[in-house]
RNA sequence: GCCCUGGUGGUGGAAUUGGUAGACACGCAGGACUUAAAAUCCUGUGGGCAGCAAUGUCCGUGCGGGUUCAAGUCCCGCCCGGGGCACCA
């Protein structure tokens, strides 16, 4: 009996649709399980071998948990709204409805092609208005929720007004410290002055509170594209399409108050058991850190200016500060004689990304002129500079500069001859920084002799005395971003009346895409929706909102996706309760973990489900890189000598010959061995001495991996590759064989390395590739594809099957 | 630059807590079966040196140090690959 896997496959696929084998319940006497796979994106591209990794490894897992009794749910679906599919529109004027549809049918086909047994009733699409109607939902309850500090939870925004109406927000201060009530110059106010303030102000106050809130944040626009872009397609200063200079600005945004949930999603890492590496990751993202405030005043100015500091110890050690460049005191302190330098200081900064100015290691700055004056030894004038490696964003945008302990300050220091310092004693060497908390303290004045340690706590105690600082607990996290200037998105909720934002009553959800003519971008940097003259007629927001939207609550979704009241019913999601097993990869780690983690606690708080950790457990798959192929070309070009005639030739080395070929060239004593033999190889194809030949240097050129066998190309295959671009090439062999170079890389269909799954289900069966996939070793390890090796879990699948038959037809268990 | 992660034969990988490095598989080589091929089965296979051979011997887990009776595993310092760094999802 052969191993027939595509009869074998075909049928009980085919048993399994039509008996719904994997149609879950919500009703069972069963212990539940959730098994989940990270919310795929269905990009034009397909899926290729290295995405159902995971799949398969959670199908395993869930069919195992079902057969151990469990009523298990594992569903699939798809993150459907996203750039490259407006990114098409606007190449190819395809609807991105249309073309994600497309794709969709495509990443469809391909999984079930696999064989996987998901519940495909429970298929969710974010695009889907009855999927984005609970989406914008959620958003409502977020914008209509504030974070009460006292309880440590969100709560209805009404409820604040209530405490407003009472007593003023004494006991509830504005979340962002610096803002002050518009024309009241006010940070605190009491009852009576809410009842004087009018409806724009008491909108603007309880902004300031919203969970969901608009504010104003920095984008990189570029003109020429009429267009905001990620910070990966920006490239020193210029757009990565055209090159076209990019700047910062300015544009009003939504944003999630995730920062006020900074210190709960530190501590629900503690209930979950993701991997080490994944909680240091998010750890280190929200990066909490206790320091203090402390002002300095400026030498003959009014200003002060307040830095951020975890070293308050430090203090008499300072010997330079630097602001980040756009930092308001710039304009008010630069001395007319340092003007120009720091105005083309900010210029510079201002043509470069924020991930540039932290991944630089040139040491930049210019000094402004200015001295602060430290408030412990008002003698030392302490030189005020820019640089771009103080973010405005973090801390106060400002830092005190200790260059004995630390390293960056310390580099800064040598690089612009600032004298150093050296508060620690025999700790520094005057070589390196020591960034030690274990030195006595000395040339500090009255902390001569303090261990470090306990100097924190009374420099933080004498400023807080002396009414100039503050202790101070700071975050590296910021608010996310929550709105872009896109079409193809959910739509935000919201009318703009007299510059105020209203919600949409729940009764108007959802709040559907219009279509539009154009999907390039409106005026101002605003989205393409702000060229649609009936929605910019009824005031509604024309940002939309970012992939993450959807994607942050969709697993509640799975256990109710029918649901036409409510997002989810609150006894399906107290039955699935949290997902058991989440697998995904580690690009995540951050971005999508953290925001639906925050989705889940704001839910939580406001009473609408009964967990406040989305997933219980986490395995990060590894990723499987491309094993990429080159090819060696070298051209010839003859020339006759006499006519000028030119003929051309491509010359495909085979990597060991291209390899001695080369270091022949650069070596000076060399015999030209192999250069000879291929001068006289083009000399015979010409089959005429007249001419003179120049070879141009030899190119390594991506070759698709699917027409080399191993190393070996074929090249009858290649000659026909790429509209026979190759066909009159001349091939230099070695024992007959042309070898390709090889190399790992991330699996890309530009650098030709992507193997299809579909090829190999129908090579080998969905058995076999499933197999191999598993036998590549540990889920979590990244490694590079090679198909090779799929050929022996064949055969182990075949001997097995023939081994079964043999037995149960000879044995005495006759014929079964 | 910062955070996380990995580096072991020709290849993917194995080696439980510091205790025989290279399980298993691919590939390759040789053999059996066959008119022949495919399929299947058997044997060998980290490298160097010595030996007709059995075998012996030295080297060997990215690099350089260290701890230990003993290091792929622990410590220190490097190098290289991969992921993330807030508008790719």
């Amino acid at each position: 009996m052969d191993y027939n896997f595509n009869s074998i496959e075909k049928k009980w696929q085919q048993q399994w649709k039509e008996s719904q084998a994997y149609k879950v319940s919500n009703d069972s006497e069963k212990p539940k399980y959730y098994v989940l796979d990270m919310f795929p994106y269905p990009s034009g591209a397909g899926l290729h071998v290295g995405h159902p990794l995971g799949y398969i490894a959670s199908d395993i897992y869930a069919r195992y948990k079902r057969l151990k009794g469990f009523n298990v749910l594992h569903p699939m679906g798809y993150d459907a709204f996203g750039l490259p599919a407006e990114q098409y529109a606007i190449e190819h004027g395809v609807h991105p409805a249309v073309s994600t549809d497309k794709n969709i049918a495509t990443f469809r086909q391909q999984l079930d092609n696999i064989g996987f047994c998901y519940d495909w009733s429970r298929e969710v699409r974010t695009s889907d208005a009855q999927y984005y109607k609970w989406t914008q939902w959620i958003f409502l309850q977020l914008f209509k929720s504030w974070f009460n500090r006292k309880t440590q939870k969100a709560e209805s925004i009404d409820e604040l007004v209530k405490v407003f109406e009472a007593e003023g927000n004494r006991h509830h201060p504005f979340p962002n410290e610096k803002y002050q009530v518009a024309n009241f110059g006010l940070h605190v106010f009491n009852a009576a002055d809410w009842k004087s303030f009018d409806e724009a102000t008491r909108q603007h106050i309880l902004m300031e509170y919203r969970l969901a809130f608009c504010g104003y944040g920095e984008v990189n626009w570029c003109e020429a594209l009429g267009t905001v872009l990620a910070n990966d397609e920006v490239i020193n200063g210029v757009s990565e399409r055209g090159g076209h200079p990019v700047v910062k600005k300015k544009l009003r945004q939504w944003y999630l108050r995730i920062t006020e949930y900074a210190d709960r999603l530190l501590q629900g890492l503690q209930t979950v058991d993701f991997s080490e590496a994944m909680k240091d990751m998010q750890t280190n993202w929200i990066g909490k850190s206790s320091g203090a405030e402390i002002e300095f005043q400026i030498a003959n100015h009014k200003a002060n200016v307040v830095v951020y500091t975890t070293r308050p110890d430090t203090i008499m050690g300072v010997d330079f500060m630097v602001i980040a460049p756009e930092h308001e005191l710039v304009r008010q302190i630069t001395t007319e004689a340092q003007q120009k330098e720091v105005d083309d200081y900010i210029d510079y900064v201002n043509s470069r990304s924020e991930r540039e100015r932290m991944a630089e290691k040139r040491i930049t700055g210019a000094f402004t002129g200015a001295y602060a004056v430290n408030p412990f030894d008002e003698t030392k004038h302490i030189p005020i500079w820019i640089s771009e490696y103080v973010l405005a964003g973090y801390g106060t945008g400002a830092i005190m500069a200790v260059p004995c302990g630390d390293e960056r300050d310390y580099r800064f220091a040598k690089q612009f001859n600032i004298p150093i310092t050296n508060i620690i004693g025999e700790h520094f060497n005057g070589e390196d920084a020591n960034a030690t908390k274990d030195a006595l303290l000395s040339n500090s004045g009255f902390l001569n002799g303090v261990p470090m340690r306990e100097a924190m706590e009374t420099v933080i105690n004498e400023i807080e005395k002396r009414g100039i600082g503050k202790r101070k607990v700071n975050y590296r996290m910021r608010d996310a971003a929550f709105s872009r200037q896109r079409y193809w998105g959910e739509p935000f909720p919201v009318k703009w009346i007299n510059g105020v934002a209203y919600a949409l009553d729940e009764s108007e959800l959802p709040l559907t895409l219009p279509e539009v003519d154009s999907y390039s971008p409106g005026p101002e940097g605003e989205g393409p929706l702000a060229n649609i003259p009936e929605w910019t007629s009824q005031n509604l927001e024309t940002n939309t909102m970012p992939g993450y939207a959807g994607s942050s609550w969709y697993f509640l979704r799975y256990m109710d996706p029918q649901n036409d009241q409510e997002f989810a019913g609150r006894k399906a999601t107290d039955y699935w309760n949290q997902v058991d097993l989440y697998i995904g990869g580690t690009e995540h780690a951050v971005g999508h973990l953290l925001y639906s983690r925050l989705w889940t606690k704001a839910l939580y708080d406001l009473g609408y489900i009964g967990f406040d950790e989305p997933f219980k457990r986490l395995v990060n798959q590894g990723m499987i890189q491309g094993s990429s192929r080159f090819v060696y070309r070298m051209q010839a070009i003859a020339t006759k000598e006499n006519t000028g005639e030119n003929v051309e030739f491509q010359l495909m080395l085979s990597s060991d010959y291209a390899t001695k070929l080369t270091d022949e060239l650069n070596e000076a004593d060399s015999d030209f061995k192999h250069h000879a033999a291929i001068n006289k190889l083009v000399h015979e194809k010409l089959q005429d001495k007249e001419y003179i030949i120049n070879f141009s240097p030899i190119v390594r050129l991506h070759v698709d991996v699917n027409i080399v066998d191993g190393f070996e190309l074929d090249i009858e295959k290649f000659k026909q590759w790429r509209n026979s671009e190759y066909a009159n090439a001349e091939f230099i062999l070695e024992d007959g064989k042309y070898i390709c170079g090889a190399e790992v890389e991330k699996m890309s269909k530009t650098k030709y390395n992507t193997v299809n799954p579909d090829e190999l289900v129908n090579k080998y069966g969905a058995d076999t590739f499933r197999m191999y996939e598993m036998f590549l070793g540990p889920v979590e390890m990244s490694k590079p594809w090679d198909t090779k090796g799929i050929e022996g879990v064949h055969r182990f699948l075949k001997k097995l099957w023939r081994l079964f038959y043999k037995e149960t037809n000879t044995g005495n268990r006759s014929g079964r």
